[in-house]
DNA sequence: CGACGGCCGATTGTCGACAGTCGCTCATAT
DNA sequence: ATATGAGCGACTGTCGACAATCGGCCGTCG
């Protein structure tokens, strides 16, 4: 099917670029849900013109981080508790079992190697308490799996619940779980996967995500 | 949360409906998967710049139809069955009933009404054997709770997932389902709506989206 | 004969300018 | 007072031109 697709990425777009600047202000809360973007504003922020802000916008719009309508323009866009209880976790969930699944073939000594790397930088940014960074390596955690998993469609979706998922988390959970347990949390996912037994994994992947919505785990504050 | 976004649409820009086109050029199987998608050549075809042809391509992107890549292009991507089956019906299903829940209470009369409209409809155009208008029937069923919940990242998710569903069944689903047994079951959907029992509704939901699996129905051959 | 490296055409990424639409304000009329 | 509707900013939507990058072609060299 991919006459494309087979090279590694060059480097980043500028659209790419003020996608990124964008999700982090809104998921950051820097950018509160009802906040108007105007494009010309925003352009004139980032130094460019409009075309890399319009697209990055259509995207946004797609990850449900914003809405916007014709001619009048676009708006951050809130998450209730609701729904990422009912629907973004619980679809995580569908999403990170089936991949979790193809990929558990085709983990390679290195991928099980840089993961075990995230797992140690999240111990170290843990006690150092860096939240940011933490979450992060939680993120690439995750998205390495994914990826490996080869499931185009898994990865695309995966990119557009993650950020209203740590976007929920970080502006409106408080309370962040405690941290150390975070990086704990992963090294006993990636033991599960090292074993290899693939039922054990899916039930693994399932609890792990499941974990921030413990009611006695008070609302913990990771995103995976 | 909404200075915006109160008021009806007032008409489908060019970039909306330059997706449409490609939407439905891509679900019909006019494009293949791997097919090239040349901005200058749909500007050219279509009549309009580039710039619309981009901001729909990036939404195309999002709702996992087409892939692109960094000054190579894009092209028509393709569903596996796997992925249909385990991912996105099961997706869709944690969407619905989540949404039909939601909905329950705010479903009008005029509701009720235009629903059994479209299952009206949908027993006309089964009968004179048009599968597309059928397929547009369900759909619009569908859609039309999906927005009555007033949950906006339902619908949003709803609307990346069900053109990759469609294309499925359209492009690699061959043999089509009892067109009026399509009609029939959306009517026993709504019948339980009407009844008002929360439970029963989200079982008809599950049911409903699920038939398009059964190993006995041979993958039946509409989208909802 | 195969590897390397610089051109070239094709196509995407970005820009600045212009056209179109929306909501508001404010005069005007009832 | 309240409605009406023309005018006006402030934006978004679209366009055509230009810049940057990619992949392949082809000559050169080991």
């Amino acid at each position: 099917m991919s006459r494309l697709g087979l090279r590694r990425v060059p480097s980043l777009s500028r659209r790419e670029h003020v996608a990124e600047i964008l999700r982090e202000a809104i998921t950051s809360g820097r950018l509160k849900p009802g906040d108007r973007l105007v494009e010309l504003d925003l352009a004139a922020e980032l130094g460019t013109s409009r075309a890399p802000i319009r697209e990055a916008l259509r995207q946004l719009e797609q990850e449900g981080l914003v809405a916007s309508y014709p001619y009048r323009g676009s708006e951050v866009l809130g998450v209730s508790q609701d729904e990422v209880e009912q629907v973004l976790v619980p679809i995580r969930i569908t999403l990170e079992r089936f991949a979790f699944d193809k990929a558990l073939d085709k983990l390679t000594d290195d991928d099980l190697a840089e993961l075990q790397r995230l797992v140690d930088d999240m111990l170290v940014a843990a006690s150092a308490g860096e939240a940011e960074r933490l979450a992060d390596l939680d993120i690439r955690f995750h998205e390495l799996v994914i990826t490996r998993s080869e499931q185009r469609h898994c990865l695309q979706m995966w990119k557009t619940i993650q950020p209203r998922v740590r976007a929920y988390f970080r502006r409106d959970a408080p309370a962040h779980a405690d941290t150390a347990d975070v990086a704990r949390q992963h090294q006993e996912l990636l033991d599960v996967i090292r074993g290899g037994d693939r039922d054990a994994v899916l039930d693994a992947v399932e609890r792990h995500i499941h974990i921030h919505l413990a009611p006695g785990g008070a609302g913990g504050g990771d995103v995976g």
